[in-house]
DNA sequence: TAAGATTATGGTGAATTGTGGGTAATAATC
DNA sequence: GATTATTACCCACAATTCACCATAATCTTA
């Protein structure tokens, strides 16, 4: 009944409380490895939401992004964009976590938050503000998404 | 008699119940190999049905998508429109899996479930809309399925 | 025709889950 | 050192989920 370790996916409308915190999903809980004490790291997204990395996937990130030279003003420009607001958070015995308040209003976080499994990370996101990102994407090139179905077979 | 391990074919009429259940055909089951663990992967179709892979093909989906970096707009994209709605959902004891209440509404499904096999994974379709993408299919350039001759060997 | 599989349908209850809030421990600030 | 703010842990509770059981109807095969 489970996916691989550290695998997401499926997406879940939650709330985040008054304190900050917000439950990450059972499902996802259970497929969360145990060398990752139940621990994940928050940060920016590319789009305006929160990703959410298991603490070893994060570790590779860290890697990549140690690998990226600064000689090049682009790739501090990326490195500080995603370095700057990463921050761990341990999940409580409920299975919440906290989010960080810029976070919070990077994503322009609400009550309602919706929650989307992405295989290797998880996206929070506002939901009326996913659904205009969707809309905006409807008009991308759709060649480009031919070009990917060519490349993975589904 | 049976096909290659994991290997769908045929068409059946079965019924989604009052709860969202429905059931596996029994020849489709008898092919699953025994690492699926009776499980398989529901997710929105690139058509309006839903498919339906075996926990092994589905990680091999898995797999690729984990490897399409989130740095391009157009491969988060990609990722979040299959990752989103792919729901592991093992049989009962009776051979039906749970379909999701928004796989459903994507699916426009009713009572009446045409499932089909094909080859490596397995669609359901709301016959009735099934019937109209056919006959607008008849419309197609048939030069599109011309070309497709240099791809495959009949 | 009889016997066995397979399918259709619904009900049950135990376990889990999401959420709210109180409280003590810890950290930060003055 | 005292006060305040922050965080993590605990308990509680309503709602949901989901695997299992039971049964009848239908289809297949011997």
């Amino acid at each position: 009944m489970t996916l691989s370790p550290n695998t997401f996916t499926g997406e879940y409308q939650y709330s985040l409380d008054s304190k900050g915190r917000i439950n990450i999903p059972a499902k996802f809980r259970q497929s969360l490895s145990k060398n990752n004490q139940n621990t994940f790291v928050t940060t920016r997204g590319q789009d305006p939401c929160i990703w959410i990395y298991p603490l070893t996937e994060w570790k590779k990130i860290e890697d990549e992004l140690r690998n990226l030279s600064s000689v090049s003003g682009i790739h501090r420009t990326f490195v500080r964009q995603i370095a700057r607001s990463a921050t761990p958070s341990t999940c409580d015995k409920q299975g919440r976590i906290m989010i960080s308040p810029s976070l919070i209003s990077y994503s322009s976080l609400n009550r309602e938050a919706l929650i989307i499994g992405m295989i290797n990370k998880i996206e929070i996101w506002n939901p009326d503000i996913l659904e205009k990102v969707d809309k905006n994407n409807i008009n991308n090139d759709p060649n480009e998404f031919n070009a990917l179905s060519d490349k993975i077979v589904i």
